[in-house]
DNA sequence: TTGAAAGCGATACCAT
DNA sequence: ATGGTATCGCTTTCAA
């Protein structure tokens, strides 16, 4: 119930020209006289002046606007990717119309629908588990994929993320660089880690060091509670069965806290009879006790690369390379150095 | 780029009828035969078409939209409320934009420039630190607050949130059930936390139980680094200076980690020493060693109420209370029951 | 039951 | 340097 707007008719009214003059001063288009611009400047400020979106829209047919589909809330590490995301969205003059797809792919459709509606300039999926061809994405539409599982293949899609493989290697060698023998392998389901990619890259970064691989030693959930309890779960289980690790490679910082969990009930010291490490590096790992060594992911660089490659395709450039990799360090923390 | 759209205009020519007529259909008003009905319906399917929002907002003045205003997103709270008001306005037919306000006024007041030219249905602050009135919000917009730190007074407007004296003064109770003598009360600034109130309401309950405060005890940071750092200097300062508690009652569960953290640096045991109760119920609390009692806030709640007020007032009924209050209990863990 | 036509608020082309 | 006006896509009132 804001009043009774007040439109660029009555401004128009108030400094005695014609919408199309005030039209122009407002954007700064076509030759008005100084004294003019002033005046309607003046007076548009004066009533407190706010261009109505919804017509600009329809005469010049861009929102300016993009849509943001997110899963659930549980995970910290999307949220703040997300959170990057539209930031960096609106330091573009951008506004975001933001959807939480629950991880649904029904409820993301009719996310789509409405963003559909609004007519936005481009799409982001974070974390986006779907296939864009069965999810009714409109043609042409420009999509990026931030962190995603699986990377759609579409025309006008780039994906932003990690290369997990390399992380899982890289995470490998520092434990086995620190004297671990037997690593683990440790994740709840995902497309990315449950691919057989990923055990052959630990058996070839395994053979580095002389070691081999151990079948029993690679841990992957159905993802179907709480990534943190399943982890724990999978390394009791394992411990349970009789297979002992000395190093534990987590794909996820709640995964870790996870494993932590599980030796530690079963009497295990982390940092010393087990190293870990996890991956996001959130605060998660930063104050568990022991504190755990974890995979940096960059996100911000992935929320930015990605807002830099949907705008470049808002302005109707086509994307050059359709996927970007960006980088990570390995923070090393107590979980991995002994106290 | 999304092809060329087709508009209401070309389904009324396919189907043969008016666009007036389409209309009716697609929103189910006036009475149409069924036959016509079908036909549109099915042509529309089949050609794909959305409604321009543009344009029906542009007839019908209403946008079906509301702007969510929060804070940065450092806090998984924040962004967890934040998500969670998102979807409840989702599943009452509104979409969101939403606005990272960094927890800056001046970048707030850019946030509402835009979403005022959007014309928003209604606002929602979360964790709002602002002074509503010389915010720049139109007058009339119904406003509500979710977690607020100062409650504003302006019409149209309905804080949502916890009571924190009551909060505090139980966790307070807790403590001293558990045989706490020596109580602290530890936060970083907050308008809500920082108050006499809070003071004196902790002298009242641990008058309950034959206790005098100590104003010694009473940690108040000034908020000027990450909480959890904070609050770490606070009490360890307090235990270097020689003051002794053996309970603390944390406003936060970031600050209460900062505690534990302190409290192990000085050999102090957590749940035996010193009992320690947070608020927020986050997973932190839950994964910290040992696990950390702590306030659930009804997150959920705070949400749920904080939309139904929003739609409420949206549809023009003036709201009853400006000012809602949500439950909360208190979940206890080894912190406070000794492991 | 259906349709013609008048807005809604801003933009931009074409005159002046 | 300005202004008239068609246009964007949809809703809604009033007649038929």
């Amino acid at each position: 119930m804001p009043g009774k707007a007040v439109s660029i008719y009555d401004i128009a009214q108030l400094a005695g020209v014609s919408t199309a003059t005030v039209s122009k001063v407002l954007n700064g288009k076509g030759s008005i006289s100084q004294a003019t611009k002033d005046r309607v400047l003046e007076i548009a400020q004066r009533e407190g002046y706010v261009a109505s979106y919804a017509a600009r829209t329809l005469s010049r047919g861009d929102t300016h606007t993009v849509g943001i589909l997110a899963p659930d809330v549980s995970n910290p590490f999307f949220s703040a990717l997300e959170r990057r995301v539209e930031t960096h969205l609106y330091d573009a003059g951008y506004v975001c119309y933001v959807c939480d797809t629950g991880n649904d792919a029904g409820r993301a459709r009719r996310n789509l629908q409405s963003l559909a509606q609004r007519q936005v300039s481009g799409l982001v999926f974070v974390n986006g588990r779907y296939d864009l061809d069965d999810l009714g994405v409109a043609d042409g539409l420009p999509v990026v994929e931030v962190d995603p599982v699986m990377h759609a293949r579409r025309p006008w899609t780039v994906s932003v993320g990690n290369d997990f493989s390399a992380m899982a290697r890289d995470a490998v060698r520092l434990l086995a660089r620190r004297g671990c023998r037997r690593i683990a392998l440790l994740s709840v389901f995902t497309g990315a880690t449950s691919s057989d990619g990923e055990w052959m890259g630990l058996r070839a970064t395994l053979a580095e060091f002389g070691l081999t691989p151990d079948r029993n030693l690679v841990l992957v959930g159905p993802h179907r509670k709480e990534s943190r309890v399943e982890a724990a779960e999978l390394v009791g289980q394992c411990l349970d069965d009789g297979y002992r690790m000395d190093g534990i490679v987590c794909l996820g910082d709640r995964i870790a806290l996870g494993a932590c969990q599980a030796l530690r009930e079963r009497g295990l010291e982390i940092g010393r009879d087990v190293l870990v490490v996890g991956m996001d590096n959130s605060l998660f790992s930063q104050v568990a006790v022991p504190a755990i060594s974890s995979v940096d992911r960059h996100e911000d660089e992935m929320a930015e690369c990605g807002v830099e490659a949907l705008l470049s395709m808002v302005r109707g450039e086509e994307p050059e390379e359709d996927r970007i990799t960006v980088g990570y360090d390995i923070v090393e923390r107590e979980s991995t150095l002994g106290a």
